[in-house]
DNA sequence: CGGGTTCATTAGCTAGGCTAACTATTGTGA
DNA sequence: TCACAATAGTTAGCCTAGCTAATGAACCCG
């Protein structure tokens, strides 16, 4: 694959279609059990951060505090995510998983014939890494 | 940024979240007036191909016909797409962008202060070619 | 101590998807 | 030639995923 020079406002449509319709395409792909995409990948950050507040949940998520406190409650409806009061402020409560939550995750981190996984390992070793270097940067895109 | 050997379990889980958050913000961001990015993106298809009936347009964008149903009718209401008979087979139509429609993606490819083009400026040009490649590739994926 | 701020939630809305069912049209085989 | 199967697109209904504005409870600060 030769580098080609392309300007950002080329680039970009090209991008932001490459995400949207692989974006579609994850999400038909329930990874695990009937987890949504976006449940699971809020109980991902839930359980490496230990415990959040649904403030600080919804900003490592980029989304606004009333979509995070609709998707902690479908969680919490499935036993996966519990709630505790804050210690010292009475308007916070804190999140944190389950033991459920975590044998959840724990499931899903063993899959390797989910749908990405497999994708993934059909692909070269280079086109793995080119991904790899592109999680990273579209993180970070995610962040501005 | 060294390489790094990440099995493809592994790497999934980066790539999905990297996915699912940029989508959120690429979204958010309406590229042109009041367009979402579904539409634009549809509309583009349609552009580039010239016309389509709804079923293939719905096979490019990778959606189920009812939802291309859908965004037609709200490309239409704004006059941007236009529908014809299908010369030989009453079951078919044949959609093709307007020139409200060709202005719309013309004014569309000029932005240069559009969200994503400007993020993607202010990356280093290795980073932009590696999400160039990426690109293609994840377009591969969301077609498999 | 009162007003402003913060936190999380609720209400209401739009967009984006899907499946199942429906209607109209075409194609095929007996 | 006709009946049935298949196809194309749409409609209905549902769920998910987001947002903003408003609300109530709790906290902070002058």
């Amino acid at each position: 694959m030769t580098a080609k020079r392309v300007p950002p406002a080329q680039l970009a449509p090209q991008l932001r279609d490459a995400i949207t319709r692989l974006n579609r395409r994850v999400r038909q792909a329930r990874p695990v059990g009937d987890l949504t995409v976006t449940q699971l990948s809020a109980l991902t950050s839930l359980r490496l951060a230990g415990a959040l507040t649904p403030r600080e949940l919804a900003d490592v998520e980029r989304v606004q505090p009333p979509t995070m406190t609709k998707i902690v409650a479908k969680l919490e409806e499935r036993g996966l995510v519990r709630r505790t009061p804050h210690p010292t402020d009475g308007r916070q409560v804190i999140l944190s998983a389950t033991e459920g939550g975590q044998a959840v995750l724990d499931q899903f981190e063993r899959v390797r014939d989910e749908w990405l996984a497999r994708r993934l390992a059909e692909l070269t070793e280079p086109d793995r890494e080119t991904l790899r270097q592109a999680a990273e940067i579209l993180q970070q895109l995610a962040r501005a």
